[in-house]
DNA sequence: CATAACAGTATCCTTTTCGACACTATGAGC
DNA sequence: GCTCATAGTGTCGAAAAGGATACTGTTATG
């Protein structure tokens, strides 16, 4: 499995985990993903403003990256000033599960405050 | 964000999407996780051998940082030939349903077939 | 005596990723 | 004529991640 993880596979049971992964592997795809779900559909400056530290080269680059993938959709419409929809495709929206699922995890398990991220006491559900 | 993404945090919506990739992003770590489902505990010849192309190194790492985030547990026990058990913590075990919807989403999407990877195509849910 | 199993380390090197920063084009508004 | 907004590209370099390979120490087994 020397290749980058991007375009990792292999055959072996846990590979549908990795493969998943791979699709949402860089550093922004998660949240991308996540805001388009929230959003529907979304400008390239939307997104910006959404993603307070991303650059926008690294924006378009992970955009690319999803597209390909197959996951977004990239709808340019030809006027001035430019104007480019995003928006999830069906297969991207069938991540919707993972994604939530991430979310509720670090909802429940992770606290982001200010810059330096905590874990929270974990809750005791038998109680 | 110029962090590593290991150590990736900031507050905006979709944060925690973004935290809980951070425990699960590295090569290997999705795949150690969901072996230790699986298994409960296992030995690290074990899951090298449930591993197959990681190397020892890069196992060793991966586990490191798992053990460091409060996922799982190491065990060493004192006899010749050495014996390490591995197993999840609670903290650990409360990722089952993130990588059981990574699983399901892979088995649903993705065909790793030899070593090449390929989208299946999308089933029509509402048929 | 040689070998194998276990659970690693150490060293070195390559690939990949990420970020800073500068640059493009067009038209509208002042 | 200058500036702003939009949606990008191009180049460069640093940092992080990952991989190859060799090595350690102990005991049991043959």
């Amino acid at each position: 499995m020397s290749r980058p993880r991007a375009k990792l596979t292999n055959t072996f049971p846990g590979c549908p985990v990795e493969s998943t992964l791979s699709f949402i592997d860089g550093k922004w795809k998660g949240v991308i993903l996540y805001h388009l779900m929230l959003a529907g559909t979304l400008r390239f400056n939307e997104l910006r403003r959404r993603l307070p530290s991303v650059t926008q080269r690294m924006l378009t680059k992970q955009l690319r990256e999803l597209e390909e993938a197959g996951l977004l959709s990239r709808t340019v419409f030809p006027v001035v000033p430019p104007r480019v929809d995003y928006a999830l495709t069906p297969r991207g929206e069938s991540l919707r599960p993972v994604i939530m699922a991430l979310k509720a995890w670090g909802d429940e398990n992770v606290l982001c405050d200010g810059d330096r991220m905590t874990l929270k006491p974990l809750e005791n559900r038998s109680a």
